[in-house]
DNA sequence: GCCTGTAATGTTATCGTTATCAGCCAAGGC
DNA sequence: GCCTTGGCTGATAACGATAACATTACAGGC
């Protein structure tokens, strides 16, 4: 540590020294508390501006014991899936006044878990992760640091701290009847990564609920998600008879159409295909997919809503779920007469 | 500011009274650095872990005066391209000691700059920015705060610091050149955001170079990346009568062939349709798309590398434009007897 | 003119960590 | 036995900001 009595040449003491005041007045006119009379706020101003200055974060974090910040944490950026549920939270927290700090975890729990404990050092004032199933190690590391916590994306009824999300069983039993009614009696479902993505096994358990028994499922090496339902959809054909696909979204699901283009079947058919989360591409396919529309805009909102109240001590709903919608469209047989509600 | 003697309950004071040794010797012992015997070290990590301590990262940034922390801008991270660059330099970065915080700028230059202000604030070790058009007041920001910085993605021959990216006018004659030598004749441009995105009038530019004439353009609202393709098509198809259409990416350009199948124009013989960036999507296209394939990861880890060095004193190249590749697809007419090269 | 109240400003100590330097102790050389 | 030498370890003072408290200046009431 250099032994010199003080660096005056940058930074707020060059500020204070320029204007003539005391650091103190420069550190309230730059928070815009009170205590410094306008003009001499305004000068500050100015000055600071000119001299480029930057108040220093982490001195300010440590003089207050927490940072002004809020860690995000979601597996992935790739499709508009998390970016809505973000765009949702980022507004709501930024106009409170929090920055966000936010990584990808590529579905590790040991890179989340990583992560985490990363940005604890930075002592932010909440965190929100991605779904619920995380490092065993995660849950004491977050109680202990007593932060606020808010798990999204996922439901739980015993959330680290607070969760909103989406019923996923449910959803899987909603889109399983749908299905059901309109004569499909083979399904089978395409998701990535077998075995390690729980919300596609709640998914699965929804529907396995419907029909009553297990259900075929086929993964893909993890690629770009095109590739990776194309590739499901041709290992389910050849090793069973599927008369409809689920698949994990949209994205594979149409990745599944060429496939199923490709041998000549007709969709509906021969074979249903369905989606999830109702994605930007159907918006251009010329026969749109039959999908589950997900409110993830209101997810973020909420949840953040939620994590801000929490962070304030309002006490409120620790666990709330958000219904999902069926979205009917042309990769399955048409409705009957009867009329189905959708959900 | 309590006036309590310390809090010695949690934090490194607890882990050094727990240990029986000084906070100064636990210090040691968290960064693995020399002058700790070993027995004490095992010692103290196991009770750090016991008591769950992070260190805290805003106090260390202060007694260092910088943070090992590398602060990323992108515009998004809606498709491949960027997650792409990002996964190549993130590697790079990591290994190297350093965190990254990363944050979307969605096109805009006063939310880019607004985002450095608040990164600087944190006093990173080194920036990385996508793109080389900025908001005037950011180059002296930098050059103050002295921080080495990386432009990324675009080239430039004058970056405000160091450059690793493509040159997107050399791009844009590239593939003009192919498809003029295919026999189309009346040239198109489908964007977003018309007359914002540097990177498309830069490819417009080498397109023009090459055709030697004012090029036909249409924008979108910016949406999802499909519709925007679809309805970009849907403006020049009315306005114009191209016979090839250029897109910004691949979804864009798939999102336009939906339009023309719609239409019943025959793809190639009617219209081209050449995109850009060669997606995921391709791969499972009954049609591939005529692209051009960028060296996105690459570029991350060239850019990373450079940056690195820069941030070690190395002197290297300042700015390094990475070559492209144009990628013959059924979206275009096939290629004659001559054997075209590609590039 | 003296006193009191209030707003503006300055002084001091502190947040948790680390650089520097001083001290201590055991081993080895004479 | 005395004096180095070198490896561990600890005490202290920063890093840049802010909370708490102290001080000053000035206005108005008596």
């Amino acid at each position: 540590m250099a032994r010199r009595p003080r660096d005056t040449t940058s930074g707020i003491y060059a500020v204070a020294a320029e204007a003539g005041v005391s650091v103190m007045t420069v550190s309230r006119a730059m928070r815009g508390v009170e205590g410094v009379s306008s003009v001499r706020r305004d000068a500050i101003l100015q000055i600071a501006r000119r001299l480029n200055y930057v108040p220093n974060s982490a001195a300010r974090a440590l003089s207050q014991t927490n940072a002004d910040l809020v860690g995000i944490s979601v597996p992935n950026l790739l499709n508009d899936v998390f970016a809505d549920v973000l765009q949702g939270m980022r507004g709501t927290i930024q106009r409170a006044g929090y920055s966000t700090v936010i990584d990808t975890t590529e579905y590790d729990a040991e890179v989340e878990l990583r992560w985490v404990s990363r940005i604890l050092s930075w002592r932010p004032a909440a965190m929100i992760l991605t779904g619920i199933d995380h490092h065993p190690d995660l849950r004491p590391m977050l109680r202990d640091a007593g932060i606020p916590t808010l798990e999204t994306w996922d439901f739980s009824s015993d959330p680290i701290d607070i969760c909103v999300g989406l019923d996923h069983v449910a959803a899987g039993a909603d889109v399983a009847r749908y299905v059901q009614d309109l004569g499909y009696v083979r399904p089978a479902f395409v998701g990535a990564r077998v075995g390690t993505d729980p919300r596609a096994d709640a998914r699965v358990r929804g529907l396995e609920q419907v029909w009553g028994g297990p259900i075929a499922r086929a993964g893909a090496a993890p690629e770009n998600a095109f590739r990776m339902g194309a590739d499901g959809m041709r290992t389910l054909m050849a090793d069973h008879a599927p008369d409809v696909v689920f698949f994990l979204n949209d994205l594979m699901a149409f990745g599944g159409m060429t496939v199923a283009a490709e041998m000549g079947l007709d969709v509906p058919g021969d074979i249903g295909i369905v989606g999830f989360n109702a994605l930007g591409l159907n918006t251009v396919l010329p026969v749109p997919l039959t999908t589950v529309s997900t409110p993830r805009r209101q997810m973020g909102v909420m949840g953040a809503r939620n994590l801000l109240a929490r962070m304030h001590g309002v006490a409120g709903a620790r666990a709330v779920a958000l219904p999902v919608k069926v979205q009917p469209g042309g990769t399955t047989r048409p409705q009957g007469r009867r009329l189905q509600a959708g959900a």
